[in-house]
DNA sequence: CAGTATACGACTAATTTGGTCGGCCTTACA
DNA sequence: TGTAAGGCCGACCAAATTAGTCGTATACTG
């Protein structure tokens, strides 16, 4: 549980591989559906997605794809989550407009809602250069780590 | 998305109403639920649940019901959601011993395994009593925040 | 021993997620 | 200029997870 949904983990994964790619001027869907071994036709409705969303420069026709609207270190991992799977709360009920419907549940949710903004503040640290560095772990001064927030 | 279950959420917000009832022994499954108007049997489940993993202590019978086994400074939202949820992977594969499916999605796990270790680090580092003391936010060094961490 | 409460497992219902299908529109290029 | 590669889009079905219910057994109190 509090796990990504599958879509999202594609996502990320063919913004990745797109990242790697950056000498070809695009790649279809099928391309890194293929690569990755994952149905192809919903690769294409997530990237379709993140082209809506500016993520991605799309091209249709023949030799057409998908390419990186932006540089890949400026594309974090919030943004691709969010554009995927929607807005996300740790809570239940989120605190807008109406509040919540359990009459007094809500308590909970005010401390809860510091630890979803930790958790969107790791993510939109975390940008999709980032994924492609890691694949070749640095052996040196590993330990510095990839984050450092304070909420 | 990356949202905790209902249970998660009922879990929590009956350990917190049980930290608010110090004075009273012991607390019915019932008294809980109607207390937050969330399903009794439901509720006494996830009850039963933590009691097995040890945050609770309960007690059969007339008058029986649940209390918290420790302090409530000594139980962690991480607990609590672990018990009732299970153990949660922000990726879809963990790790372990027979590693990913796909062929190379793993590269895109390893950087968000440590997004998950940061989220369970948070969450290690909010007790039962801090959503109590939430509840009536504090006013002045209210900056100040709840969490500080470094990953 | 009667009533209240936990303990536990099986079951069903509801919701969410994952994945498929079919049709339409755009573009390169022969 | 027409055809095939490929994006775009919505509806739909299937699978998995989550939420919630029921029944029964067991424990404790008076």
């Amino acid at each position: 549980m509090l796990k990504l949904t599958k879509k999202a983990d594609y996502g990320l994964m063919a913004l990745k591989y797109l990242a790697e790619h950056p000498e070809t001027p695009a790649l279809s869907a099928k391309d890194v559906a293929d690569a990755y071994g994952i149905p192809a036709q919903l690769l294409a409705k997530i990237l379709q997605r993140l082209t809506k969303t500016g993520l991605l420069r799309s091209q249709a026709g023949i030799n057409g794809g998908y390419a990186l609207a932006r540089d890949a270190r400026q594309i974090s991992a919030y943004e691709v989550i969010l554009a995927i799977d929607g807005p996300f709360f740790i809570t239940s009920c989120t605190k807008g407009a109406h509040g919540c419907e359990l009459t007094p549940s809500c308590t909970i949710k005010e401390p809860l809602a510091r630890v979803n903004e930790t958790i969107a503040g790791v993510l939109k640290s975390i940008s999709i250069h980032d994924l492609v560095e890691q694949e070749h772990p640095p052996q040196g001064g590993d330990k510095k780590g990839l984050v450092s927030l304070t909420v």
